[in-house]
Formats: structure tokens, sequence, C-alpha cells
RNA sequence: GCGGGCGUCGCCAAGUGGUUAAGGCAGCGGCUUGUGGCGCCGCUAUUCGGGGGUUCGAAUCCCCUCGCUCGCCCCA
């Protein structure tokens, strides 16, 4: 390729997909500020060590998925790949977990090296939620329907929320070793990544799409049947809170999830719109993270949501359902006023009109090309605005301005460009 | 990282070895130098993602490369 271009899976924001983008973004603002969640704003880069320790070696975004290289003081950095792990790390530097527990989400680019496809980039954007010292079920409860109550808020239809328990860590051990030796005896009936897993990450194995692993896997043990009766409780507790908020969700058993700090509650919300890349939300319980990156022990949960895929359900809904919410989210903006003009004493009367308009709140395009009426018109008419102002020069020279409807026929009306409240109310009448 | 498909104007596309490389949308100009939505006319790709090769001749065949896409993997 000659001609400059964006690095593989890199993609720019034009304004078209950033209209909706931003209306997304305000819309979790406003639903998070009322669930008392904090914004935080953490660094792009981190060290390469945080993202190791935190999400695991034995993982695939630590293993083979991070952008990272050396700086010029021979530190190993890491564009992060999630955010869990920076947000632990800030409130543990700036000690906001002595001050209690802390609700707090985020906004912003992730990085993983992986090979693009729908739904999935190597700079990708997340929308999260960390709720650090988060122990009752009940916590687990609220940061899920936080999550579901956004997507509905947003208009986003045919969505699932998928449910699991991983149990504590000392479940997850147990079960692991159960798994393991059941596996071991027939090993030579997996699949050769799954054969491979079974020393990296057995665990993993559970969700795996091979049908004939996932045929054996029916008579294995269950993480379920690994449960203590603390965490079983705990489980139900949480599904029991969902079913009286009214949440509808499905038990998936083989739910495991990538990154090692997960524990107990995990959830993952679908779409059967996305193809491959299915999830839009994804999170779940990490009791040991903070204590692990070096904190006192602190229970936490907490979820991300993936803007790009949210963005692809979000058009799927409003094609769907033409007059719904997601419909209004993914339309653009019309102009309220487009000044036709023409001449030199009415250009700047135009302009003055155009900032004295704008000031009022109102969306006004001022054309600037000088051409005939006829073209000014009908580019008024493209851009779809609902009035067009006229102001040439025999307007100028009376201090007045024509105003024009252009949605529907109507008669134009001549007010006095010094009565701008007169103006602003009739380009505020529909 | 592995396997399949694809890449012609800003967008949607026809063309599959010899054509001036269709057409539609958008854009610009004109019919209409003070009034849009309809209509008509004209303009807008020396070039087919990029580079090499085969051939008298390539958008069309081959190789490499870049990108997109679908699946695997993984996750948001």
């Amino acid at each position: 390729m000659s001609q400059l271009q964006s690095l593989r899976g890199m993609v720019d924001l034009l304004p078209e997909v950033l209209r909706r983008w931003q209306a997304v973004e305000a819309e979790a603002r406003q639903h998070f500020r009322c669930a008392g969640f904090g914004e935080i704003r953490t660094p792009l880069l981190e060290t390469t060590d945080l993202f190791c320790r935190g999400i695991g070696e034995a993982t695939d975004v630590v293993g083979k998925e991070m952008y990272s290289f050396q700086d010029r003081g021979d530190r190993s950095c890491t564009l992060r790949p999630e955010g869990t792990a920076s947000v632990v790390r800030a409130a543990l530097q700036h000690g906001l977990l002595s001050q209690g527990a802390q609700k707090l989400w985020y906004a912003g680019p992730m990085f993983r090296y992986e090979r693009p496809q729908a739904g999935r980039q190597r700079q990708f954007h997340q929308i999260g939620v960390e709720w650090l010292g988060a122990e009752s079920a009940r916590s687990d409860v609220e940061v899920i329907a936080l999550a579901w109550d956004l997507l509905a808020r947003l208009g986003v239809g045919g969505l699932e929320l998928e449910v699991n328990s991983l149990g504590s860590p000392e479940d997850r051990l147990t079960y692991r070793a159960a798994l393991v030796q059941w596996l071991e005896q027939r090993s030579e009936a997996l699949d050769p990544d799954s054969q491979a897993r079974l020393s990296t990450n057995p665990l993993r194995i559970l969700d795996t799409k091979n049908k004939d692993t996932q045929a054996l896997l029916e008579e294995a043990p269950t993480l379920a049947d690994a449960l203590s009766s603390e965490s079983r409780e705990r489980f139900e507790a949480v599904q029991q809170g969902l079913c009286t908020l009214g949440i509808p969700f499905r038990l998936n058993p083989r739910l495991v999830r990538g990154l090692d700090y997960y524990s107990h509650t995990a959830f993952e919300i679908t779409s059967d719109r996305l193809g491959a890349q299915a999830t839009v939300c994804g999170g779940g319980r990490y009791d040991g993270l903070i204590a692990q990156l070096g904190g006192a022990a602190t229970p936490a949960i907490g979820w991300a949501l993936g803007m790009e895929r949210l963005l692809l359900v979000l058009e799927a809904s409003a094609q769907a359902d033409p007059d719904g919410t997601a419909a209004g989210l993914v339309a653009g903006s019309v102009p309220d006023a487009y000044i036709v003009n023409r001449g030199a004493q009415a250009s700047a009367a135009a302009l003055a009109l155009a900032r004295e308009l704008r000031g009022k709140g109102l969306v006004v395009e001022l054309d600037d090309s000088g051409s005939a009426f006829g073209k000014q018109f009908k580019r008024a008419d493209r851009r779809g605005a609902r009035w067009a102002l006229v102001l040439g020069d025999e307007e100028a020279e009376r201090r007045e301005v024509r105003l024009k409807p252009l949605q529907q026929r109507g008669e134009e009306s001549v007010i006095a460009l010094t009565a701008m409240a007169a103006i602003v109310e009739t380009l505020q009448t529909p």
C-alpha cells in the first residue's frame, strides 16, 4: 500500500459514528452517576508486570496478545489490554481503599494484538465498572443489574445474560484437580487444543467449541458439584436476587472466562447478532486480585462492555425497531436552520446571526459558497434543515431576515434582525 | 498464530485476457446570477489495494505484499 494508512486493527472514528458513540457515553455517564460510581482515568501504558501478575501468565491475553515494548529507560511497558488491573493499581497507589469501598467506572481504549474480525480490533474501547470492597451477594446482583439496565436504557434488544459460579479459589483448586484426573484418563479422546490446556489451563477446556470434547464433557465432574456449601449458597443468593429484580438469565456451567482473577460469580451478556464475537459485556468477581497486587485482601466485582460491539447491536436494534430508543440514538442530528446568504453586506450579517442563534443552542449551518440562492436552497434541503433563513443584501439593507419552512409548505415570514426572541421562537416551533 | 472468501471512483457496484473501465448514490456545474424538494443536461477512475511477473495485449492469469471479511483461537 503506497498510501499512508492506519495500522492493522486500529480504526479511525469518524464524525458519523462518533455521534452514536457520544450518545452512548452520555447515557452511561448519567447511569453511573445515579448509581454512585465515580469516573477514573488511568494511563494507557503500564508496567508489563502489572498485567502478568494481575491477569495471569497462563492466560492468552498475557501470553500472546499484549502490546509490550522496552522504553528508553529499558523498562518493559505494555499498552493496557483491559481495565481492571490498572484501576486496582491506581486505587492502591492512592490509598483509595483506606477510605472505604470504591465504586469506579472508566471508558477508554484497550489494546490486544489479535487478528481482527467483526467486533474485534487491536485497539478497541471498553466502558467498565469496578466496585472495590463489594462483598455481599447482593452487590453481585446490583452490579449485574447496572450492566443490564444500561443496555436496556440504550434500547438494545436481543440480549442474553449468562451466569455461573467459579467458586472460591479453594473450590477451583479442588475441582481443577478432579477435572484433570478425570480428563487425563481420557486424554486421547480430547482435541489437540484441549490436550494442551490440560497442563496449562484445564478449566478452559470446559468452554471448548469442539463437538466431541463437548460430548465427552457431559460425563465429566462439574464445577457446580465441586462448590463448597458456602459458595453454593452464595451463588443461589445471586440467582435469587436476579429473579427478584426480574432480570432473566441462563445458567451456563461452562462459562469460565479467560482471566485468572475471577472467582465466584462470572457473567456475560451476549447477542445473537454479533457472529463469533458474541459477548457484549463480561465480568465477575475478583476477590483475590487486590491482595495479589499487594493490597489488603479486598473482595471486588466488575464488568466491561465492548463499545464497538455495543454499537453493532445498537445499530441492529435500531434497524429492527425504527421508532425505538436505539434508533433515536443512532439518528443523526439535523440543523434547525440553514442560512442562505449572498452579497457582501449580507455575508457579514449572516455570520453575526449564526453566532447569535448558536449561542441560543440552535444548530445552525451557514452557507459559505456565495453561490446562487437556488444552489443554497438545494443544499439546505439536502441537509434536512428545518428552516431556511434567507439573508441577501436586500434583507441586510432593511435589517431583516426571511424565514422559510423547508419540511412542509408554509408561508415565508420576515422578521427584523433585532427581534432575536421572535426569530428563536419561530425556529423552535416545528 | 492457523484455515476459507474478498479488494474496481467518497459509497454501492458491472466487467473474469483485446471495451473510450458500464450504471446508481453522493459531490460539483448548468437549464434557473433571489428561493429547495421533481425533471433534464454535463463534469468527476490514464485506472482496477500495492509491487513484481506471464503475455503482442492484464482489472481479468501467476507470485509476493497490504488490508478487509468469515471461521478457529480468544475475548469486549
